[in-house]
DNA sequence: TATTTTTTTGACCAAATGGACAATTATTTA
DNA sequence: TAAATAATTGTCCATTTGGTCAAAAAAATA
């Protein structure tokens, strides 16, 4: 007697796999893998946790699957970085997008923060692998740039740290960011933190 | 029969409490306030768990000390940006002190940010206040800098928020900065990184 | 040295939590 | 619509973990 497995998921499947992954992203960002729970998940997509459990075989395996779908959206826009355009522009567009990316997508800037800060036991692989990829490629394309003197001259691995690191601030530490400004700066952060990272980014590689 | 409360600290408790606060420094920004457990606080500093339990009432409190021991620590440099020196020079002054913070007090760094990304449900009200001070102060320099045009137009608590980030990922985002770079860049990644940063902000923010 | 006080520890407890499982219910499919 | 398959849940369990406590050991003090 064979077991006939099952290989096409189900509607239900479907749509109760991303009502998951959607609570999950909400409660690991929030509380970390470890002070997560998967009651609180539970709760947080009306379910029960053997539900929950029928769908996914471990907790592990939940934050997994989030993580993973979180890299690959995490890494696309410096991809778009594109060799035909203007350097300054490109440049400027891909911090335009990154904060874009720290003020729609808060819970995943933060997962992701999370999980590098506590040694990247689950993603060690892919940023030496197709991060690592990318990041290369576009350290290429900077230092021909530099060359051509079409952008002044600066380390481009760590031009493209200072772009992350500025941009995904206003996402992980949004907490303090938001206690330091007064109501009136607060509500036009995101509009401020644009103009100053295109203003310090253009006085910076502009070409005189 | 009046209960005899006990003031002043004797040698051991100095000594055991100073044990148990740089394990926990240790373990709570490895595994976060969640993930630390007292059996690995215990182990790392060899002591049994009811015997850290003698020194400190429970796990929060312990998280609490170490966390506010380090945060006084964390401020201080800003208060040393000096009205009297030269601005620029006092600027580069400071980025320089917080990226030998994150690579001397690495640990700290870490622990500091996931507090933050958590939401700081301990730190809030420092944040709100002595720091909120510190950082008004701070401002009200800058932008009498500016006025009297001795650095370049700029937001002011943006280009604070900037040196937090661009100096502190080299602390909390170590895994994937190491994972990103080839051998030899790795070897001088913070003299890479100084290099960097000096040059970038003096270029945003020189008077031409 | 005798007494008091401080420190340490083994044994224990209760709550929280990840997960198993059999039984029930809902949905597909033939 | 009947049979088969998928989905759901109540109950249960083992482990982990923060924390207690009484007794023993060590240190300080008179």
């Amino acid at each position: 007697m064979t077991k006939i497995v099952q290989i096409k998921q189900t509607r239900i499947q479907r749509e109760k796999r991303l009502l998951i992954q959607k609570a999950a992203l909400q409660v690991f960002s929030e509380f970390g893998l470890r002070g997560a729970t998967l009651d609180k998940i539970a709760k947080a997509c009306g379910l029960t946790k053997p539900n929950i459990l029928y769908y996914y075989s471990s907790k592990d395996e939940i934050y997994t699957e989030v993580l993973q779908s979180l890299l690959e959206e995490w890494i696309r826009p410096l991809k778009d970085i594109s060799e035909n355009g203007d350097p300054l522009t490109e440049i400027l567009k891909y911090v335009q997008k990154k904060l874009t990316m720290s003020k729609t997508k808060k819970q995943e800037s933060k997962l992701f923060a999370t999980e590098i800060l506590h040694g990247a036991p689950l993603t060690q692989n892919i940023l030496a692998g197709s991060l690592k990829e990318t990041v290369d490629d576009k350290v290429k394309l900077l230092n021909k740039w530099i060359s051509e003197e079409k952008i002044a001259p600066v380390d481009p691995y760590h031009l493209i740290f200072s772009i992350w690191s500025m941009t995904q601030h206003y996402a992980d530490f949004d907490v303090q960011v938001y206690s330091l400004l007064n109501t009136k700066k607060r509500s036009r952060i995101f509009q401020d933190a644009e103009d100053f990272l295109l203003t310090f980014f253009t006085r910076c590689l502009k070409q005189d």
